[in-house]
DNA sequence: CTTGACAATATCGTATACTATTTTATAATT
DNA sequence: AATTATAAAATAGTATACGATATTGTCAAG
């Protein structure tokens, strides 16, 4: 018990918890877009001094949420449908290398786990559980990959998109295509098939972001 | 002239030059692995207070050149083979992808430029100059996908596994080997075959990387 | 001489305080 | 009334200061 003290992972006390709860409102849609984070003010609510308020953004930076401005401080960011287009495009090249590593190491257990995060979300009317079990679905996919970094990246990408797909959400049509393509992605699993397995998660990404993207193209009005 | 302060990029002051000047001196192994990065230290090289020095390693912690455990500050990280691997694999992911982006726009000019960087990394001596002039090859083949996000991420991998392949730099055989699997890249880039090109660049990769893990696991002694 | 307890020192992490810049409010001018 | 100039307030960024933890050194006991 002498050299186990190096937690690269988090070690940090209250510069985490910030950054964890700015980070869940900014997937949350709690902060919008454009929405400037004030140290004070946030310093306040937990009770500390700016300091490891702003060692917090600077994480949030690094993740892409937020940007900074001289002397004018952090925004969270907005993307831009070439951003997005891009965020979706290096998922792909992250997950579908994740599938296929994790593919030979799939159990019964984790098909089944799969299976029932499905049921999961066919009752999940609420759009941040639902953004949750289904990062929980495809994670379920790739964690036997044994890829820790790869995964802490595209778990980032996955909620980083997640705001964005938050109005999508609401649409049921939306949920019902996306839960048929996940169906087909673990059948293809179950049936040892890897191609057609990999061949639906990009074309699940691919629709998500074509269909995000039209909506970010088009907004609305 | 209003509307462009945004800088989402670089636009803080001193944090990123004191960044820029600690990764550097990581990527060129003067900062070696497991060695801490007093604070005071630093902040008294560049004439600043502590402050500033935090922010610049937490955004080193993000890019995962250093790791922070409680109350002993921060060190130069060390990759275990299982991290190695693991980059290579998001290396050759991304790359692969960038590459297959940038292909139907690469111009003759590109391939002409890629030809002049293997021309001068053949006279390169200097492990340092030869790991920058390497990235200017790699990246010359992806720049034109135009996925900047992508880039910045693969450029930070690159640089992080440059600082161990110093030692093989070294040695004229890894050189040479790597020389010629760049030319059979750029070969199949001339000759319009993208098969080809994304099979030697995946050899490229997978060379350096299991190259780099036999001489992780066993440390020449 | 080795080991353990304690004190001294070094270092970290952050609260406070201060300056610089930006934003907002107010007043002045056309 | 609109626009510019000026002052006040708000906010950012960082230097200083200080308590907390870790590390090192010293000494006593075995």
């Amino acid at each position: 018990m002498s050299k186990d003290h190096l937690t690269t992972s988090f070690p940090n006390i209250s510069v985490e918890e910030i950054a964890n709860a700015v980070r869940a409102e900014i997937w949350q849609g709690k902060l919008k877009s454009g929405q400037p984070l004030r140290q004070d003010e946030i310093a306040a609510r937990f009770g500390v001094s700016k300091i490891p308020v702003r060692e917090a953004l600077v994480l949030l930076k690094a993740e892409g949420l937020v940007a900074f401005s001289k002397n004018r401080g952090a925004t969270v960011t907005s993307l831009s449908p070439a951003e997005l287009e891009e965020m979706y495009l290096i998922r792909t090249a992250l997950e579908v290398t994740a599938l296929q590593r994790a593919f030979p190491k799939l159990t019964i257990a984790d098909l089944q786990h799969g299976e029932e995060l499905l049921a999961a979300l066919d009752a999940e009317r609420n759009v941040t559980r639902w953004s949750d079990l289904n990062w929980q679905f495809h994670a379920t996919l790739y964690t036997p990959a044994n890829l820790p970094r790869l995964m802490e990246w595209v778990k980032t990408l996955h909620y980083n998109a997640a705001r964005y797909l938050i109005f999508y959400l609401a649409d049921l049509d939306f949920q019902s295509s996306s839960q048929k393509e996940h169906r087909a992605i673990l059948s293809a699993c179950r049936e040892g098939n890897i191609q057609a397995a990999t061949w639906f998660l990009q074309q699940h990404l691919g629709t998500a972001s074509s269909q995000l993207l039209a909506h970010l193209t088009k907004p609305t009005q």
